[in-house]
DNA sequence: AGCGTCCAATGCTGTTTCGGTATGGTGTAC
DNA sequence: GTACACCATACCGAAACAGCATTGGACGCT
C-alpha cells in the first residue's frame, strides 16, 4: 500500500468515475485502475462496486474513505509542522 | 514521500542507527540511508544529526516522528477496519 | 602517529515497478 | 446493430529501487 495509491482511492470515490479522476491526478485512466485493483488485492476485498455509469463505493469502500482521508490529512500536516519547527529553528 | 520512506524514518528515529533499523526492516543500510536523505530533501530539512555513533534526531525530526507513527497506525487501522467490515458483509 | 573499527554516504548495476499507448470486453442508448 | 460510454488488460520503454562494493570521516586503542 501507498500515500500514491490511497489519493487515487480518494480521487476515485470523490469522482465515481476513473477516468475524470485520472485527469485530476494528471495521470491516464490505465495506471489509475490498477492502483485500485492492487489496492482491492492487497485488502482481500472489493472496494468499489462497477457500474455501466462509473464506481459506487462499496460498504468496504466507505470505511476505508474515512480512514483515506485522515491518512492524507495527517501527512499534510506532518509536512506542515516540520517546515515551521524548521524555520523557528532557523531563526534561533 | 512514501509509506515506506516514513516506516524507515521511525525505524531509524527509534534505532538511532542505519545498519540497526535496516536489518529490523529486512533492508540493507545503503537503501534506507537514502530513503532518510530524500525524505530530509523533500522537506527541506535535516532531520537527524550524524554523529560518529549513529542518528540523533533534531527538532525537525521529532516533530515528524509524532505524526510518522500517527500516520503508520492509521493506515494499519484502515486495514484492520476494511477487513472487518468486509468480513461483516460477507456475513450478510 | 598509525591502525582497526564503526558509522553514514555514494557509485554502480541488475531487477522490478510504473506510467502511457493501444486494445479488449461489457453494458446502455438510440 | 451501431455508436458510445465505462473499466480492465497486454505490452513496452523509462524511471525507481535494492544490493554490492567502496569511500570518507570520526573515534579508540596501542
Amino acid at each position: 500500500m501507498s500515500l500514491t495509491h490511497i489519493q487515487s482511492f480518494v480521487a476515485v470515490a470523490e469522482e465515481r468515475n476513473v477516468g475524470r479522476a485520472a485527469r485530476r491526478l494528471h495521470l491516464t485512466q490505465p495506471p489509475l485502475s490498477r492502483h485500485i485493483l492492487a489496492l482491492e488485492d492487497e485488502l482481500g476485498t472489493r472496494l468499489f462496486e462497477r457500474t455501466p455509469s462509473g464506481m459506487r463505493l462499496l460498504p468496504a469502500g466507505e470505511a476505508f474513505l474515512q480512514h483515506a482521508r485522515r491518512i492524507l490529512a495527517e501527512v499534510d500536516a506532518a509536512v506542515h509542522t516540520v517546515r515551521d519547527v524548521a524555520a523557528r529553528e532557523q531563526d534561533a
